[in-house]
DNA sequence: AAGAAAGATGACCAGCCGGTCATCTTCCCT
DNA sequence: AGGGAAGATGACCGGCTGGTCATCTTTCTT
């Protein structure tokens, strides 16, 4: 994804399989997958590791940042396919908490990891943007209740993956109950006048 | 709240003190709180704590089942109060999703634990039969949709609140608006028809 | 082809955690 | 009052973690 500097081609090399590793390890492991089995999975050393990024707070924000723009794939591939109304909306929702779903650091990584890393600031308010202009694209034609914005959507989606969580091996699926019921919510009426404003901005944890 | 068996005056005195530590240790830093902390703020020693509790999960059993029960609590007095609709189930949920916000722990341990500890199970089996007569009189008033269950407000519940977490210290009332949200989402109409249906019987999460 | 720089290695470290246990203290009953 | 049992203590253990560093290997340049 980055033009991944000057690196020599074993230094490369050894960057992406990292990477590949971690993002598997800590979609199925969580944030806490230790540092070790990643490089192990990578068939690398600990010291490898440690050398691309300095900290395991770096490599969590470069596999976040990948997933979020992952998401902003996805937004654009929908607008292209959809009519902007609430079905886009519906379509993303789902997509999106399917492909969270099936990754469970995505939430823990989202709300522990600040701003620091800047690839991560940079992905998250492009994710921002793209959302923005689905919600208020849906608003225009009257199909999405004027008061939610992107960030809102971000948050349900990660509300209906998360609260299931352990229950996932139960009912793998049990996510899409509840964000059939919250995109209901969503629909036009303003039946609730809702409190509090979202959150602003950049930083949407 | 337990009969608290035939403990020596020490002993009893000990144990109140531990949960009452464990309690607010929990709700301040999570699950994760240190038990050696725990015990420190309790005034005693860490060995004290494990002749109690004899593993941290029996701790975080004990402390959660507390919860559930001052939950089942907060529903009868509710059910007293207010007529049965949809106005009942939103107080429920508010007040209900206010306690959450304020205790870390809850989601975390609600989360994780299984149901090894029978003193948790029975807390649950509980809160679960409040809630379903709570449902139930707000469908027979008709304002609440039919496709519902007293688990789903407590996975509502869950969900408006841990979304928020760590967005709480920016404003800490965020939780509100998905709530509102959701409730939305739990009026009568059957806009969608909910895919998946809810967890049954006992075990919750 | 040779050497210097970039990179890889893995033993090592410090810190923290849940949990144990031999020893000492407190309580309670007779 | 005294003795035995229930309880309290805190040093200690093993395991796991993120992170470091002196040493060795690979790559790339000239």
């Amino acid at each position: 994804m980055r033009p991944d500097a000057d690196l020599r081609s074993d230094a490369l090399r050894n960057r992406r399989a990292l990477l590949e590793a971690a993002a598997e390890a800590f979609a199925a492991h969580g944030i806490d997958a230790p540092a070790a089995a990643i490089a192990r999975q990578a068939g690398v050393a600990k010291g490898t590791l440690f050398r691309h990024f300095p900290t395991k707070r770096d490599l969590v924000a470069a596999i976040l940042a990948d997933r979020m723009l992952t998401l902003c794939e996805l937004i654009e591939q929908i607008r292209s396919e959809c009519e902007g109304g609430l079905a886009a909306v519906a379509e993303l929702m789902t997509r999106g908490a399917a492909m969270l779903a099936a990754d469970r650091s995505f939430f823990e990584a989202a709300m522990r990891e600040g701003d620091g890393d800047e690839g991560l600031a940079t992905a998250r308010a492009r994710l921002v943007a793209s959302l923005d202009e689905l919600v208020v694209t849906a608003q225009l034609v009257g199909e999405l209740r004027d008061d939610v914005t992107g960030i809102d959507l971000a948050m349900l989606m990660m509300a209906a993956t998360n609260t299931c969580a352990p229950a996932l091996e139960r009912e793998p699926q049990l996510w899409r109950r509840y964000l059939a019921l919250m995109i209901d919510g969503l629909r036009p009426g303003e039946l609730t006048v809702l409190p509090v404003p979202a959150l602003a901005g950049v930083s949407v944890s």
